[in-house]
DNA sequence: GTGAAAGCGCTAACAC
DNA sequence: GTGTTAGCGCTTTCAC
């Protein structure tokens, strides 16, 4: 009848009850804060939840089903900048309404992405946001239109944030915001600075966010009636060191182009200091831009010249939509805006030189 | 006796057992997968979780007595590129020991410091970790010591990722690095070059991350007998912005100085677009070293002179060491070393004009 | 091997 | 107002 293991202080609702000499559920009540308690036995509960610093069993409240569940979010890694943001944004939101946040970082493992979903299946959280873009397979769809159906089955939802949509009848929440457009803005404009050779520092050829940069990139050629050369089509992944090996490459390789787009800042940041290494200047031999303007970018020397994207707003109405909505809602889609910052990396064609 | 609502799918135990035909134990004894069951039994019950796509409540779990407890961290902002190598080390170990991850960010505001750690404490997670420095003053001690200690009562344990212990007698596991010693090699480098005047842009002035890197400061400054200028003392926040304005005020006031040596890398890359602003040349005109050695610290220009800090594995070692422990293990203490990155922002004396 | 029953820590419906 | 009882979804004796 009495607990099983006496370690120091864990104790329970009853404990306090009959330190308090009343019955648990009066405790409850008290610490309920709802019920008529007398203001007498109120202070002695009171008392003795102080004394014994009590604090109720979370866990054991949601399974007798009050508490507000938490939230997951899981993403390949906070480290990077846009993911950072994104999950500053969830979990501000997430907070604001009561609700914790559990993370889970994939390490860019697919299987770890589906074993923290089923982890997060299993906490009956409210909902579990996938952050940021990935690899876009016919695997990956399937794999995720199960998962959101599985979610959805236990009262729970998939929420996309910064990653499109799995194509109609899928139970899931998506508000990305819009890669093509920025790319397609930014690209016009090194266009019209009169570059016509404009080499692309992208991300992995299947992930979602590169994907859609790339495709904005090259429909800014078309509607300017430019014929991208694939050749100046370069793949990496988005970080620092990609964007510098890609972009010493692209120089060794004797690659001909008058300005650079990257496909992130970080990539843009790593592009620059091998730019430098080579003796060249930007934007006065080469120009740059890149994307997602982050803080950083404007301390790099030119100033870089990028696309501005909300990503801790997207964060913050991944989980409001998110929360607004019923289990079995049909699919939604949010897109967001984004815009290009001019700084001081992109300069005209006419003063370059050529890499 | 049957289940009270009847949402689609949330299926429970019994649901499960119903379905294959066997009780409710012989279906935790099958997941479980340690007892003996009969494998025509064990098939028929796997069938039936397959096709309900059952997952066990892990909350339910935990109240009984099983499963692994979540791992907390609290932090100010997840946006800091230090806070996030420390919080991607932590979830990292946490996860290969099975352990979830709760995160929090407190926006720097104590209450809400206090608030998580109870909500964590409710939890009843295995331990809770605050993450990064923060104002060192007696209430924080006294009320962190209190946190320690009823963490303690719960079975959890504090650990303190990057910040100093609370001397003696407090149930707390510390993991710090070396601010003081990190900030003594960095200034001491510097005084070789030959600069005596260095502008120190701090953090916060009770900041414990900004006292330690101040005192290093002024350790180094003595060790070679050069008395440091009260008046090159400036104080601010760790951010890029922050930075930025310091600088600028400095440059405004006249003040004298051949070096700056700025509390974070954030704050330097602030500080070195001010110093461009105003015509000035790093190295050339004036010296720049930062702290923290982020990965950005390589791409600006010039490369940062910094303090390279293992923040990756200072949480690791915070996850490990506390899941090694006790709850009520006596306090212990790690401190990691740092060491002094020397890229190009730092030159000779000589050459420098003052600011 | 398998089921019934008790228990984990809590809340809520139902008495009095 | 307050105690008793019956759950919540799971595990784990204890019988058979």
């Amino acid at each position: 009848m009495t607990r099983k293991h006496e370690d120091a202080g864990r104790s329970t609702i009853r404990d306090v009850a009959a330190r308090a000499g009343v019955s648990a559920s009066t405790v409850s009540r008290v610490l309920g804060g709802v019920y008529p308690v007398s203001s007498a036995t109120r202070t002695r509960v009171m008392r003795a939840v102080r004394e014994m610093d009590y604090v109720a069993d979370a866990r054991a409240k949601a399974i007798a089903g009050v508490g507000t569940p938490a939230l997951a979010f899981v993403l390949e890694d906070i480290t990077g900048p846009s993911f950072a943001h994104m999950a500053h944004g969830v979990e501000r939101e997430a907070n604001r309404h009561g609700h914790l946040c559990l993370v889970c970082s994939t390490e860019g493992d697919v299987r770890h992405e589906l074993e923290f979903v089923e982890m997060m299946r299993a906490q009956r959280a409210a909902a579990v946001i996938l952050v940021g873009g990935t690899a876009d397979t016919p695997e990956y769809r399937e794999r995720t239109r199960r998962i959101a159906e599985s979610l959805a089955s236990v009262g729970s939802r998939l929420v996309l944030c910064g990653r499109p949509p799995l194509g109609p009848g899928v139970p899931v929440t998506v508000i990305e915001y819009d890669n093509e457009g920025g790319a397609y803005a930014l690209v016009a404009h090194v266009l019209a600075q009169g570059h016509r050779r404009i080499l692309f520092l992208g991300g992995e050829a299947e992930h979602t966010t590169a994907q859609g940069r790339e495709r904005g990139y090259l429909a800014a050629h078309r509607a300017r009636g430019v014929e991208p050369d694939p050749a100046l089509l370069l793949h990496g992944d988005f970080t620092r060191d990609a964007g510098h090996r890609l972009m010493r490459h692209a120089l060794k390789e004797g690659l001909e182009f008058t300005a650079v787009v990257a496909a992130t800042d970080m990539v843009a940041a790593g592009a620059l200091t091998a730019l430098h290494e080579a003796g060249l200047d930007v934007p006065g031999d080469v120009s740059l831009a890149g994307y997602d303007d982050i803080p950083f970018a404007r301390d790099l020397r030119p100033a870089l010249t990028t696309v501005h994207v909300p990503y801790e707003e997207l964060g913050r109405l991944a989980v409001r939509t998110a929360l607004g909505r019923r289990a079995d809602a049909p699919a939604e889609h949010l897109l967001l805006g984004t815009h290009v910052v001019v700084r001081n990396s992109v300069g005209a064609a006419g003063e370059a030189a050529g890499g």
